[in-house]
DNA sequence: CGTAACCTTGACAGACTTCAAGGTACGTGG
DNA sequence: CCACGTACCTTGAAGTCTGTCAAGGTTACG
């Protein structure tokens, strides 16, 4: 029980018998490498996977053979959660650093969730977050300019990472800029314009991969107002 | 019970006394009249709402006063899955046309969840299926072109119509230009022309609302070409 | 029948992409 | 320890797609 299920995504208080249901739940934990993937698009689905430590990227293939990155998943988050209804995996799960994860058969989440209301509740919010997480992101996709969408992300990314006690404002993206532009529906080049001109506005300190937030306040004010 | 909840997102098989159980989830169910609001944004949550029939758009105000649509929803989908995280109403949803909805009290619904399993099985099915397709938009909107755009909407409303018993090719569109413009990150004009452009390809016919789709193959085709 | 909301089409402008070149960081092997 | 190669990042110039602005037509409903 090294990797505590109840620190990644139960914050809601349990009773000792209940951490004990848990101990059954998590098969054990394991590590994926930088550049190898924890699941494939296609694949059967069996368990959800808690990142314990590192950073992935999920993504999928398209027909002309690149391929479109569909999130990002940090230390403490849940991955898989889209794989419920198809019972397969609709996308790639690539780790951008080593990394280690907690497998979490999905059948014994759900028979062990019958006995601790708690449990499916919370599964149920974190699931909920998901779903507004990416209606977030569509938000950002369908609005906003170049600019206000990289700054929506680091915003995004800051509270994410205060959420799990790192510092919300000087952080290292585990991302390329391609990867970044491809999730926020962009080309590498705009991204690294978008970077450099957020810079030298004075709203943020970019040195290739560490970031630094020093206006989190204009930001916002940036995200906000798109003009449409 | 005129509401039948099991028709509306209850595909799995249930006993009659799972039927009787239900019986005491479905609050009532009453009509929203075009135009009118289903619920509004910062509203605090209480329940989640099946459609039982009509026609409905979730959209958020933004900051400038104009509003994005984040969602379509249709006969038998189930509105309010973003709400139950924040314990509070993310968007407005917007009845298109006159439409009737069910109420299902969320904690009732998770209370009566611990004893029919399926039950609880089906709510996960229905919130993954909703990553999926916020997933889809996400994917559309960061890497199509306009007309591919259009397309990818027109084929996922015909799979969910075809889910329904409805017919896939041919249906009457609830929403405007200018929504449908908001939901794909286009403006009005360019929702306008690309009705326009595939029209003149003979992929379909469009008679302002009225949608007929020629073929499917090719549109699906068009969807995959996406340049990036 | 008239008004308001909605849809279509054209011309021009602006934002992002594409194409191209060069620079920087990191890891491996000599 | 340094050299070298690869992967990644930055910046410029030209091209394309979509947005903007404008005008006119159609539909629906009171």
């Amino acid at each position: 029980m090294t990797c505590s299920f109840r620190e990644l995504c139960l914050p809601v208080g349990l009773t000792d018998e209940e951490i004990e249901y848990l101990g059954n739940l998590i098969n054990y934990k394991f590590r994926v490498r930088r550049g190898e993937y924890l699941s494939h698009a296609g694949s059967d689905f069996k368990s959800l996977y808690a990142v314990k430590n590192g950073s992935f990227k999920t993504c999928v293939l398209k027909v002309d053979g690149r391929q479109q990155v569909t999130g990002f998943y940090m230390t403490g988050e849940l991955l898989g959660l889209d794989a419920i209804s198809p019972e397969k995996h609709t996308c790639d799960t690539v780790a951008l650093v080593d990394s280690e994860v907690c497998e979490v058969p999905f059948k014994k989440l759900e028979e062990i969730g019958q006995n601790i209301p708690s449990l499916m509740s919370q599964l149920h919010k974190i699931m909920s977050r998901e779903i507004v997480q990416d209606r977030g992101v569509m938000m950002l996709l369908g609005g906003m300019r170049a600019e206000e969408r990289l700054a929506a992300f680091l915003l995004n990314l800051s509270t994410r990472l205060a959420r799990r006690g790192y510092s919300p404002t000087d952080f290292i993206l585990r991302a390329t800029r391609e990867d970044i532009g491809s999730y926020l529906g962009l080309k590498l080049e705009t991204v690294s314009r978008s970077f450099s001109k957020l810079q030298e506005e004075g709203l943020i300190t970019v040195n290739i991969k560490h970031i630094t937030l020093h206006d989190v306040d204009k930001l916002n004010f940036r995200v906000g107002n798109s003009a449409d």
